[in-house]
DNA sequence: GTTCTGACA
DNA sequence: TGTCAGGA
């Protein structure tokens, strides 16, 4: 029986993948993925039964992460290293965009392309400050 | 069929 | 890190 979830993101939280999952889906051998959590890199959830390993979507990111920087030349420990500063930044980010009152107020320029104008909220001049992201890229405007 | 640990032509 | 063995 499969427990019932609250919402979305505890659904996310609760779902397992498989060392194999992991291995085909990221494109990193399952003896990296031992090897890994052996140099303590990684871990698979404490609730496994019999041995088998499963890790949830934080453990998978991190995988995916790691491999990225070891695609671009770094060592395993730097790939590791930079890989937590930005999982300790992304906590930060979530903070920004979701521990808050509500969602920010956005107008959608181009739907297709999901472009658009974010109030980010007031600066205490009087102001407000626009986050925008367009064909352009991104910029910032005082409003 | 999948995963696990240990080992190394 | 790959790969194979020998089990679970």
């Amino acid at each position: 029986m499969v427990k019932k979830h609250k919402n979305f993101l505890k659904l996310l939280d609760n779902i397992q993948l498989s060392i194999g999952d992991v291995s085909d889906g990221i494109g990193v051998s399952q003896r990296q993925l031992r090897y890994w959590e052996e140099k303590g890199y990684i871990k698979p959830i404490s609730d496994n039964e019999k041995g088998v390993r499963k890790y949830n979507f934080l453990m998978a990111g991190r995988c995916a992460q790691i491999k990225e920087y070891l695609d671009e030349g770094y060592t395993l420990s730097k790939a590791y290293e930079k890989t937590i500063e930005v999982e300790e930044k992304r906590k930060v980010i979530r903070n920004f965009l979701f521990k808050q009152h509500g969602n920010f107020e956005v107008e959608i320029t181009d739907s297709k392309q999901s472009f658009g104008e974010i109030d980010l909220g007031a600066t205490g001049e009087g102001k407000e400050l626009y986050g925008i992201v367009n064909a352009d890229g991104v910029k910032y405007e005082l409003r």
